[in-house]
RNA sequence: GGCGCUAUCGUCUAACGGUUAGGACGGAGCCCUCUCAAGGCUUAAAUACGGGUUCGAUUCCCGUUAGCGCUACCA
């Protein structure tokens, strides 16, 4: 049975790293038919918060993806206190009575491994101490006999091996008895009986002490899939101190993207389906992953000073975009018609979304391509804008005046507009473009926008023949 | 410092030892066109360096360099 795990720690807002690797979990569970467990994992009670918590809640169920099991890590303390126990009646565990250190340790002098004096301090001592009420800190008992070694396949990095001389006695329990990461995670896995542990390389070499701490418990070790890291341009580690909200999944959201499209972007991200698609869909992408498709190296989340989001990211979005049916598209450009303070009711999204959908880039971009269609007066714009191609402010005056008419009287379709509007520009004996481009301006209010007859349409005559009255008064 | 991992166009990536090193994004140019967008076509752009192994290395091995990670009573 395979069942996998995301397990984030609640001390900060939803990361797109951790976010992908949520995705790649649920990807692989999905596709293997699994089960895809999500655990929080809260031991440090110092540093979680409500806040990261929410944020995380957030992100994940904007991801639109789900999971079938829940946990809270921090409801299950006394199982990984009892695990860590059962490790040191074992024998392969030891107090350290030494106290924490204040500074912080410099690696310039090598490893720090374990103090034999407190290793080696008989039972006795050990059990008087502890029994006075003299806290301790327990710590796994790396053998230091022999040149053994700890090893274990790794499925995205090989075969992975670690001196027991280079792995120091890491702590299990801290001096105020609640489990370390390593232990908590370590026991609930194995309780979860969770299969396959998929996770950023950066638990790599954490991995040597986990498998031990599993064969100290008895339970096999699940298997294990590192994957590669993202990181920033600068080859920095993504950090929100360093790079701000360009790091955090609710600022994908809020930009604009759809939740799959974001998806298809991080899915892309140290994963390839070894063929030339980029473009997949929630199920394209769980029947194409493989473990065996994750790439070994790091790569870089391409944003810049000017640009929070990665090009492709951004291109991606758009070839998602276009996809989703005008209804669907509607539903999803009202909220952010709304946040830019444009009031959606005045125009039928159903309408204004085939017109704006290939040339939005993210949701947002509505606002800036299509407010038009949601405001009764045109924010001003310089009359220059009005002159046609090769044209004077005379020949736009005519133009409009011409075209005033026509829409006046003609039936407000975009068939019929194109027709009599090309038919006016040809008795007026101006070109196609040169009769368009004053019309596009003065309804859109800028040279640049979507094809003008379904424009006028949608916008409708009243509309329509107000904002060429206004353009009228501006030419004059 | 020690240990571990990684290294193909600017970026994401493909290439079970034999390819003119492929695709995508982004860039440039052209076409289409009522503007914009979309679309179509064309184009510039990469195997970090040095040694091996081999008839032949992007691919395998070693070294160098660089980057990243771990080295906490954080996760």
């Amino acid at each position: 049975m395979i069942r996998v795990r995301f397990a984030p720690s609640p001390t900060g807002y939803l990361h797109i790293g951790s976010a992908r690797t949520f995705i790649f979990n649920w990807l692989f569970a999905r596709h293997e038919g699994g089960t895809m467990i999500l655990r929080i994992d809260d031991t440090d009670v110092d540093r979680n918060t409500q806040a990261s918590l929410d944020s995380i809640f957030d992100g994940l169920k904007w991801l639109d993806l789900g999971w079938d099991e829940f946990y809270h890590q921090s409801d299950r303390v006394a199982m990984h206190r009892e695990a860590a126990m059962s490790i040191f009646r074992k024998g392969l565990a030891y107090r350290d009575f030494a106290p924490a250190e204040s500074e912080e340790r410099s690696y310039g002098d090598g490893p720090w491994l374990f103090r034999p004096e407190m290793r080696e301090m008989t039972a006795e001592e050990s059990d008087r101490r502890a029994g006075a009420g003299e806290p301790f800190v327990l710590r796994f008992r790396v053998p230091r006999t022999g040149d053994g070694a700890v090893t274990f396949p790794d499925l995205v990095y090989g075969p992975q091996s670690k001196a027991f001389a280079d792995i120091e006695d890491f702590a299990l329990l801290r001096s105020n008895g609640i489990p370390t990461y390593h232990m908590a995670s370590c026991a609930d896995d194995a309780d979860l009986r969770i299969s396959h542990i998929i996770r950023g390389q950066d638990h790599l070499t954490n991995t040597f002490k986990h498998v031990l701490i599993f064969e100290a418990l008895g339970a096999p070790p699940p298997k294990f899939a590192h994957l590669p890291l993202l990181i920033a341009p600068d080859g920095s580690k993504l950090s929100k101190r360093k790079h701000g909200p360009v790091v955090s999944v609710t600022t994908y959201r809020d930009g604009g993207f759809l939740p799959h499209a974001f998806v298809n972007f991080l899915c892309l991200l140290g994963w390839s389906p070894k063929d030339d698609r980029e473009k997949m869909s929630r199920d394209e992408l769980r029947d194409s992953f493989t473990l065996e498709g994750v790439n070994r190296s790091n790569a870089v989340v391409n944003f810049s000073e000017d640009d929070p989001f990665d090009p492709k990211a951004v291109w991606l979005n758009a070839e998602h975009l276009r996809s989703l049916p005008v209804e669907a598209l509607a539903e999803k450009l009202e909220p952010f018609v709304r946040a830019a303070g444009l009031d959606p009711a005045r125009a039928d999204l159903k309408k204004v979304a085939p017109l704006v959908q290939e040339r939005i880039r993210l949701l947002k971009d509505v606002a800036t391509v299509g407010d038009f269609f949601f405001l009764d007066e045109l924010p001003p714009y310089p009359a220059e804008e009005l002159l046609p191609q090769k044209g004077d402010a005379a020949m736009s005056r005519r133009v409009l005046e011409s075209a005033r008419l026509v829409l006046e009287k003609v039936e407000f379709e975009h068939v019929a507009l194109e027709a009599s509007l090309r038919e006016a520009a040809a008795t007026l004996g101006v070109k196609a473009g040169q009769m368009f481009q004053p019309i596009r301006v003065a309804v859109c209010g800028r040279k640049n926008a979507p094809p003008l007859f379904e424009t006028l349409e949608t916008l409708g005559r009243q509309r329509c023949l107000h904002r060429i009255e206004r353009a009228l008064e501006l030419l004059s």
